[in-house]
DNA sequence: GCCT
DNA sequence: CAGTACG
DNA sequence: AGGCCGTTACTG
């Protein structure tokens, strides 16, 4: 089944309701809302009426399955689909029968501490380690905890920092942020790899585990170099939600432009699969608000 | 799923 | 390349 | 009926 698109509808509708000023009374004021349809509307107005929603009581075995399998990381619904069509059910199935990735390995060696959230003092203390030993590299690298943290949620689903440098010097952070991935290992405080290209690019990303010295729990890390200049767009990109992401750039797009993790740019002219056939012209990546200007969004 |  | 992942 | 983010970045 595929289920995709209906997700995302969905976590558009919370995102939506999550926006509103007051609750929701009625199927009246639900459908009302950008986002919410006639569908959701009417399961809103069950729970409103019911305290819950009939639907909802029972999953499917299948279901509750492959949501499992996918919630490994690096099994996407494909893989979590084959191995429940092969007749795999529990994790120990896995295990016996299949020859898992090694991102797989560690995502199911860690799969209980991942589920759990982080509480934000603990993301504040991982970061500050990161910006200590970045500093000792060079003190002029910028860190920034950017995803959830930014967006000032009490707890995280993982860390994400962004690591930049001003480069009015001729100099990066691309450099030493492959000396800095390696100080956190030797520190211990990286303790696994999920991704492991270490090349020295503008913009690269790392995932990977970490653990406080001490501390109960592995928790998910991401650690992104970006160049100097295209620090707006980045941080617009990761400070997100997807939801947000996903309308800017659809925004964009609408307005014959393309938006990404680099920048803004204009003219750009797409294929009909919406591949774009021209590049079109960068207009604003340096700051947020040079972007949000740009597209025409009231800033924030 | 929702929207055009 | 398909699949998975990030916000 | 048909699109729905990114010529995103990384793995195998």
């Amino acid at each position: 089944m595929n289920d995709e698109w209906r997700t995302i509808s969905y976590r558009k509708a919370i995102s939506a309701l999550k926006r509103q000023k007051k609750p929701i009374t009625s199927y009246q004021e639900a459908i009302k809302i950008r986002g919410i349809g006639d569908r959701t509307a009417e399961k809103i107005a069950e729970i409103i009426e019911t305290g819950n929603l009939r639907r909802l009581q029972h999953f499917s075995e299948d279901d509750e399955v492959i949501k499992k399998f996918s919630d490994i990381w690096g099994v996407g619904s494909a893989i979590a689909m084959k191995w429940y069509a092969k007749g795999y059910r529990t994790f120990d199935d896995i295990i016996q029968n299949v020859k898992l990735t090694r991102v797989q390995r560690i995502g199911l060696e860690c799969f209980d501490d991942l589920r759990e959230r982080i509480p934000r003092d603990e993301v504040t203390e991982i970061s500050k380690r990161v910006e200590e030993a970045a500093c000792r590299i060079d003190p002029k690298l910028l860190c920034i905890t950017v995803g959830s943290y930014i967006r000032g949620k009490p707890t995280c689903g993982d860390i994400d920092i962004l690591i930049t440098r001003n480069n009015t010097d001729g100099k990066t952070s691309s450099g030493p942020f492959l000396k800095l991935l390696n100080t956190l290992r030797e520190q211990g405080l990286l303790t696994h790899d999920l991704t492991k290209h270490q090349e020295e690019n503008a913009t690269s990303r790392y995932f990977g585990i970490c653990k406080l010295p001490g501390g109960e729990k592995y928790r998910r890390i991401d650690l992104f170099t970006v160049p100097f200049n295209e620090l707006g767009a980045a941080l617009l990109s990761f400070t997100g939600n997807d939801i947000f992401n996903r309308s800017m750039r659809l925004l964009a797009r609408k307005k014959k432009m393309k938006l990404n993790n680099h920048g803004l740019y204009k003219n750009i002219s797409r294929g009909r699969g919406g591949d774009s056939l021209t590049e079109g012209t960068l207009i604003a990546q340096r700051t947020e608000r040079e972007i949000f200007d740009a597209l025409g969004v009231p800033w924030r």
